[in-house]
RNA sequence: GAGGGUAUAGCUCAGCCGGUAGAGCAGCGGCCUUUUAAGCCGUGGGCCGAAGGUUCGAUUCCUUCUACCCUCACCA
């Protein structure tokens, strides 16, 4: 670092301006490589990060990358100011610079640029950690990788620049996100914002995290779900609503998690959860078709098929195919029985719905490996679904699951206000028996009901894992771009 | 929370059975007017994660701590 503000001053001294205002970029690195017979002998201008560099003497190449793709650069001593000249042999790898001359083909057969002007548009202070690679394809060999995981996350900058195809994981999660905006619009939903901060937390089984309001002196929670608000909207009389936001639930942290994730909640009026399955796998197969062209892919080294309809499979039967057992209607002890003596470590406070809950996730939802819905789950695990029209004892829900996991979660909303209040009060008590996830009671929402819910169907989606599916992506840290990290050692 | 792993130069890593360190790349200086992991010559660079212990002597063995990674648990 000592060097380079060395080489900061000399810059100045020769009356170059290492950090100008701006550039005029005729071309992309892209452009001029996918265009380069029509360009051939023309003047294009490209700017970007000097990646390499390589001086012989009075001559020089280079490769400079811009977010379309690198290009190389070729200077010579009697071809550009002599100013441009000494400040490329002051150039450091990692360098901002502009190049300006006339594109023809090196004897090797790169298309190149011959700096006519050579600009630099801001001198880099760190070092850049330097990738080189040689060969092509499957022969391609990379050295030197700024491969330290803890490193890429805390400083995704350097990962962005040195790693090429983690830039293009984010290109994918924008253009997941954007179809999926426009598939939502076109289906004539609106799109609309909720609180973040809400004095009750609810909508989802998680801890939240709590803070702390000075001027109305209150706590407020950060939501960890979207939906007891869009549900409020439908009340008001929007038939389509959908929100994609962030939300957040004070838990543990693994490839599946993080503490802040994104997420995207859609409500319908008048419609239910078999029209959000349709939707569900609509929305997805037809993402997969806007990226892939087709709607199977590759999900670490696993084919997945996406194309609609996805298996519906009710939960008590998926548990009995795997398990053998038919759980419906088990008691209490005979369920601890069953989920002991599949080897589960039961918790003596769990009850029914989480015996099943924990049953179905340790024995089946791993095999779940295809897109399948899981539907018609217990009431006691869903207080904020409808009940089943034929039974119930359960009601009418679905999650979609794939790669193992869960992707979403939907239902027939809840509109009696009277069942409603029921299953708050049968959540409060669970609070009471120390279930730190159970949901609180909300009067304003239960008020909103009694003013009366059309019927609706309501999905939620985890955006990251869906962008973890089509990046083929294995952790969740992966596909965002600042996960959550301890705080750095305060050292320098 | 439990178990395992890792921590050595800017980066990637080597360093056996204890004798205070090495390679490639990057850096710096030089030569070189079509190179592409450019080449050639030269050169600087390390509190071997931190603290303690064993030992004549610790990067190496032991303990503790810290950070990160992985697996499991928790968390749908």
């Amino acid at each position: 670092m000592r060097v380079r503000r060395e080489k900061l001053s000399q810059l100045y001294d020769l009356g170059a301006n290492p950090y100008p205002y701006g550039f005029d970029r005729s071309h992309s690195a892209h452009e001029i490589l996918a265009d380069h017979e029509q360009l051939l002998g023309k003047q294009v201008s490209v700017a970007g990060r000097l990646m390499s560099i390589r001086g012989h003497g009075k001559v020089g190449f280079g490769h400079i990358m811009d977010t379309s793709g690198r290009i190389q650069i070729y200077v010579r001593k009697d071809e550009l100011p002599e100013l441009d000249f000494s400040v490329f042999k002051l150039s450091d790898i990692g360098d901002i610079v502009g190049v300006t001359g006339e594109v023809f083909i090196t004897r090797t057969g790169e298309t190149t640029v011959k700096a006519a002007k050579f600009e630099l548009l801001s001198k880099t202070l760190r070092p850049l950690p330097v990738v080189k690679e040689r060969g092509e394809g499957d022969e391609r060999v990379v050295y030197d990788q700024f491969a330290d995981k803890e490193l890429r996350y805390r400083q995704r900058y350097v990962d962005l620049v040195v790693n090429p195809e983690v830039r293009n994981v984010f290109v994918v999660r924008s253009r997941v996100v954007s179809y999926m905006r426009q598939f939502l619009d076109d289906l004539g939903f609106l799109e609309v914002e909720t609180p973040v901060l809400q004095p009750i937390y609810g909508g989802a089984s998680a801890r939240p995290f709590v803070t702390h309001h000075n001027t109305l002196d209150m706590p407020l929670y950060l939501r960890v779900a979207d939906e007891l608000y869009l549900k409020r909207l439908i009340v008001g009389g929007f038939d389509g609503v959908y929100e994609i936001s962030k939300d957040f639930r004070n838990e543990g942290m693994d490839r599946f998690h993080n503490p802040e994730f994104t997420m995207m909640e859609v409500y319908v009026a008048y419609q239910d959860y078999t029209y959000m399955m349709e939707l569900v796998e609509n929305l997805v197969s037809s993402i997969a078709q806007k990226i892939f062209g087709k709607t199977e892919l590759i999900y670490q080294g696993t084919e997945i098929d996406l194309t609609p309809p996805w298996p519906r499979l009710p939960l008590f039967q998926a548990i009995e195919e795997r398990v053998g057992i038919n759980l419906y209607g088990k008691n209490l002890a005979d369920l601890k029985k069953i989920a002991s003596d599949l080897g589960l470590k039961v918790e003596p406070f769990w009850r029914e719905g989480k015996l099943i809950d924990e049953i179905f996730s340790e024995k089946v939802e791993p095999f779940l490996i295809q897109p399948t819905f899981i539907t018609d789950y217990p009431v006691e695990l869903s207080p904020l679904a409808k009940r089943h029209r034929d039974d119930p004892k359960l009601v009418e829900r679905f999650e979609p699951f794939m790669m193992g996991g869960e992707i979403g979660n939907a239902f027939s909303e809840l509109n009696d206000p009277i069942d409603q209040r029921d299953r708050f009060l049968a959540q409060k008590k669970l609070l009471e028996l120390g279930d730190d996830e159970a949901q609180m009671l909300d009067e304003d929402y239960l008020r909103a009901l009694e003013y009366g819910m059309p019927p609706t169907g309501g999905l939620g989606i985890g955006i990251d894992r869906l962008v973890m599916l089509f990046a083929d992506q294995p952790s969740i840290r992966d596909v965002i771009f600042f996960p959550q990290m301890r705080p750095e050692k305060p050292t320098e």
